[in-house]
DNA sequence: CATCGAACCAACC
DNA sequence: GGTTGGTTCGATG
């Protein structure tokens, strides 16, 4: 099964395009009505939070790339709200996806442990 | 719970 | 070289 592109030690410019590419599969591998946290991913992927954040935006897979599954640390619903509607069709998806939210924030219990499906 | 400041890393100017 | 992000965490009130 090998998969993902994991044990990255430095990574050059080819690098950081493998790491979107790494980034992108991780969030097509997110069951439905889960999300995961910026930091989770770059924590998998060994990269910092912001860099997840910006592969987001610059996707050019909006279809294979939920970036709508993908939220806060504490599940506050962030980004989207530059070209979107706001946080408020992001929540209208997740919530149609079967996403429970607490209050204003999403529900632990609804995060995918990405790092534990990994093995990490 | 809201705000401020600092850290991280790559892209952009 | 310095600023900016779809962030995060810690401290403060």
């Amino acid at each position: 099964m090998g998969l993902l592109v994991l044990e990255n030690d430095k990574l050059g410019r080819a690098g950081v395009q493998q790491l979107r590419e790494a980034a992108y599969q991780l969030l097509s591998l997110i069951p439905p009505g889960k999300v995961v946290s910026y930091g989770d991913i770059a924590k998998a992927l060994g990269v910092s939070p912001r860099l997840i954040g910006r592969f987001m935006r610059e996707n050019e897979n909006p279809i294979i790339i939920p970036c709508h599954r993908v939220v806060g640390s504490d599940g506050r619903l962030v980004g989207y709200s530059l070209g979107s509607g706001g946080v408020g069709l992001k929540r209208k998806i997740l919530e149609l996806e079967g996403v429970k939210f607490c209050g204003k924030k999403v529900c632990r219990e609804s995060f995918y442990d990405l790092l534990g499906a990994l093995g990490l």
